[in-house]
DNA sequence: AATGAATGAGCCTTCATTCAT
DNA sequence: GATGAATGAAGGCTCATTCAT
């Protein structure tokens, strides 16, 4: 996992740099970063990102030819980052249980999206992105709820075989909805959290006891529907 | 329940009210609202809106006094109006079951995001809003989920009372979370719903089955896990 | 000498009128005078005015046709109070000495800028008009001008007379450059005022004093030059 | 005596400096400058201005930040310039006689006011200003005041010593407001000019005779008065 | 006589972008 | 590689004015 914004190893690589000051071209990422998670795309001006990142005001045009193009690389670097933290299937070391495999797909989902160490303004960024995505954005996106989907699919369908049950496509999307919907709900920032937050531990050590919940639930419902 | 941009009732009331061109004030809230749902509040300009409303540029101003106020008004018609469709709470003829009232409310909760009645700009704007709300709607929507908060507790408490079983106040709220979740999972525009969408009718007949889905996988978890 | 702002003797003559609620026009003549006095001629917008005036925002055109017009009325209004009062060749009764007549005509000419009872915004709009004259003020003003011009020259000649002594067109006309300047040191607002107003008595009951003054030292100054 | 609109002598000295296109500033505070002083603050446009000055209606934004605060900057050169110009008490080389100092006094007063080299728009404006001073530009005017003030009573206090004569307060200051108002009669732009101008030589030639006038009209009065 | 809605011109300001250095 | 001046397009808003009632 590379940290957030470094441009590529080549650059860094054997360099006397001056690790002081960091590049331009980085701190003008940083800082755009923070200012389009804060006020979206048409909110932040190009005067305030070269002056936060201490830069001129040519600087953007510069080095990224377009403000687009330089939301469009904050983008792509949130994205790569957050693809490349907790894969959501577990460590091939040994064959778990489809339950165990389950209960993993539902914690690093959860782990998504609360990892405290996680920059915050990844998270409000890529919401902002989801709730508009822009043309790179959307290909990208598919790309990756696709994987999840056939992922929790094998899963699922691995838990009705041992329960000799059998379940018609309608049947199992819908399960899988019940499961991605209940993680989904924790999505930080998400307004009907506001209502329940103060009763459980919202926290990275409280996440492995939402995950147990919402696996023997789920277990629980598709053990008294399916059987 | 109110059509969503008529001023009021004395207004069109005995009056030969020319209906082919209706007042200014109302397109410009029409237009305003569309706009403001595609491209956000800043992404907007009140030349574009007063264009697509066939009025003066200057008419934003004399009938808003500014861009905001316009903004605002099109944000609490919109909830002014979500607030007064689908009520939650079942009609109070008969004294229906507590799984009654689950499957209404999961009903109605659908309903109330997936209503093909519903003008569409309403969904995006909301949606846009309570990612990043304002002040005036912040408390608006905190009364909101507070009430449906209430409502879904005293239901769930209810079944569990019926199963004889007990749950601390942690694990009443993890099934809140994981009902309500499941729900909010079809919120419409969300990203995880275009790799299901195939599967099932998302459509207004198909509300009730998954209603009906949610409810009963709700009940056999908690039957599973609570008694 | 009409008070400032009635239309003319035949609206209110013999007319039951509604005092409490003065007709509009003149409503609108008192606010316009206010806030052109206070904020020029384009730091006063329309609206202003009409809400002062407790009017609609169309009674302006209604009644003036333009805002220039209403400018244009307010100007004449405070133009004709200010010729009516204190004019500056004496009463005809008796016949004055030359030097009576002079201090005469001073103190008219102070109590022209520095009557407590003439409304302040007359003041300080003609300072205004003055400073920028319109095309309509430039000819009265100069009509005004070339009036206390014709009457203290003949004065100060008919002084020069008495004291048997000669002066030629410059002269004379340096000497009467002389009285009006000390005169017109004492208009209100002048910034060279400030520096000398603790020592003096600037009200109406310290007119006369000042008048007093400007006189001698006028004489004074005229015997000993010239005889 | 600087020239009125350059920036500091480091900015063209030694530079093969394009003379025949003056930096886009200076250009604009002349432009400005001009403008203001015709029409004022509210009836000059940043348009007109950036057009006079050919450059580009973002140029005042840039350079200035705001349209009060470019008028502020030609506000702030104005008087600056006629700070640096005609210092009212004479050089020091010989003791001079009170008469003479009070020559020198009035003859620089009046050159301050009459210098066909200063800019007109110079005059113009400062008379605008002094009509409605801003707020900085009050306290600067009171200093000026105070300082001519001063200038004036101690010669004046030297010249009664000299007639072995006394006067109270009241009456130096009377004297004091009699030899300024002379002064200020010729005020150019001043409505009473204009019935007199005529007989006068008010060219910088014809300014020492105008200032021997005042000052033995005001001598004279003085022996006639206090003595 | 008076009103409130509506209009179009224009103003100040901001912004992303470019250019010469 | 980096900078500060300069640009043109456009944006929000205000204003005087008009029109139908």
């Amino acid at each position: 996992m590379p940290p957030p914004f470094e441009a590529g190893p080549e650059e860094d690589r054997n360099m006397a740099v001056d690790v002081s000051t960091p590049k331009t071209r980085t701190r003008l990422l940083e800082a755009a970063a923070e200012l389009f998670a804060e006020k979206g795309f048409n909110g932040t001006t190009v005067r305030d990102i070269c002056h936060r990142a201490e830069a001129n005001v040519a600087a953007v045009n510069y080095h990224f030819k377009n403000k687009r193009q330089l939301y469009d690389a904050v983008i792509r670097t949130a994205i790569e980052f957050a693809l490349h933290s907790f894969p959501l299937n577990p460590p091939r070391r040994i064959q778990p249980t489809p339950e165990e495999r389950l209960y993993h797909f539902v914690l690093a989902f959860l782990r998504r999206r609360l990892d405290k160490n996680r920059p915050d303004w990844q998270r409000r960024l890529l919401m902002r992105e989801m709730a508009n995505p822009g043309p790179g954005t959307r290909s990208l996106v598919a790309e990756i709820v696709e994987r999840n989907h056939d992922l929790l699919l094998g899963i699922v369908r691995e838990i009705l075989h041992q329960h000799h049950a059998t379940a018609n496509d309608r049947q199992l999307h819908l399960v899988m909805a019940s499961i991605v919907g209940q993680c989904l709900f924790f999505q930080p920032g998400h307004f009907a959290l506001q209502s329940i937050h103060r009763h459980l531990d919202l926290s990275q050590r409280g996440l492995p006891g939402i995950a147990r919940h919402i696996t023997d639930f789920s277990l629980a419902a598709i053990r008294g529907l399916h059987s």
